[in-house]
DNA sequence: TTAGACCGGTAACCTTTGTTACAGAGATTC
DNA sequence: GAATCTCTGTAACAAAGGTTACCGGTCTAA
């Protein structure tokens, strides 16, 4: 059996849900930048993360883009599981943040071990349960928070994900991420900069002390 | 058997799990304005309505609230059976826009029948869904829209669950429903009222062309 | 090595929304 | 019926954030 599945999911499923899961799910690897899912997609199966980043995004017709959460290593996409399901399209892109490898299930196991595995069951509403707590924090940060606390947020859980303090982005890419604009995120970093919070390089940010 | 439990739920539910519903489930009845959940309530059972609606809103530490989406007949909280399930806390509240009937089912039912009932499965996978998409569709609102098309949005759903042109609602009413203030709702109220889209009365409302 | 693309800094201005303050018109209470 | 409360209208102002425009620095490809 794959190592990172029992490290990463062996107190989560039982063991004969571990062995299912071994023998049916495939491998995938994606690269940076990919495109798993985008709206309007189909989802035919569901991805377990082994390791990496996923950014999830809502975006609406005019192409306007928000960032809603990011999955990492022992989590789910609670959407995928509804679309899955359902049959519904896609409601949010997802894109690899880094590289990343994944277990795919096929959308027929899943009702199946849903009768079967109590162990399945849980970690199914477990997901659903942090992602619409996920997507509550966001709402919060929209509806009650100025840009600038948005941006603070941002900056840390991008740091916690990367696991450093050097971000590699620019200000168009956290704009696009915060649905704002370059001038303005240039605006609020550099005031930032002057509270001595971070420093501004070229296509990277240094956090100091946000 | 109940005449509204098979009525609403008779195409969803199978026959044997009807009917322990019907068994167990204990009906309550709450006036508008009551508060059903409040955040931080630990929630011991689930609701399923029978008539009338929920007016289901995110409340933040600084007393911050905004309305997120209102429940109807044959519809359950989603928030509310993650936290039946995880015995977390809730993080809405839930008060009763209109009189309202409801069917409680106690905790511990929930879990013996997701293993024992594929529709109960599908049912709780449904509501999910529908509440995700509702969150979703709160997000829109609040990132990409006006606050002039959330006031209109608002209105049209008011009409809808109310299923009346004329609205019974202070400014202040809405003003709190959308996170903003009784000032900036008259203006725009005004605005509206200038294009012939609807009039205002004294606590009260009345559609024309929204 | 030069043209063009990308990135960030900054100023000026505009729009949207929120805030404060005050006034008058019902409604309610005593 | 006078006092008080609630609801709405409106003006004046402030703050946040978005837009446009321009500049200079850096990187890259021809």
């Amino acid at each position: 059996m794959q190592n990172e599945l029992t490290r990463l999911y062996g107190n989560v499923f039982q063991p004969e849900l571990l062995e299912e899961i071994d023998n049916i799910a495939v491998k995938k690897e994606v690269k940076a930048g990919d495109v798993l899912i985008n709206i309007g997609d189909y989802v035919r199966s569901m991805p377990l993360l082994l390791n990496g980043v996923i950014k999830i995004s809502r975006r609406n017709e005019e192409g306007n883009e928000l960032l809603l959460y990011f999955l990492e290593k022992g989590e789910t996409c609670a959407m995928t599981l509804t679309c899955c399901v359902a049959h519904h399209k896609s409601e949010i892109k997802a894109v690899a943040e880094m590289d990343t490898e994944l277990l795919m299930i096929p959308v027929q196991k899943m009702e199946e071990w849903s009768s079967k595995y109590k162990s399945w069951r849980n970690f199914v509403f477990d997901s659903y349960h942090n992602r619409l707590m996920e997507v509550l924090q966001s709402i919060d940060s929209i509806a009650f928070s100025n840009l600038d606390e948005r941006l603070v947020k941002y900056l840390q859980e991008k740091e916690k994900i990367t696991e450093s303090k050097t971000l590699h982005l620019t200000h168009q890419e956290i704009a696009n991420d915060l649905h704002s604009s370059r001038v303005v995120i240039s605006r609020l970093l550099k005031k930032l900069e002057n509270q001595h919070k971070l420093k501004i390089q070229r296509n990277s940010i240094e956090l100091l002390a946000v």
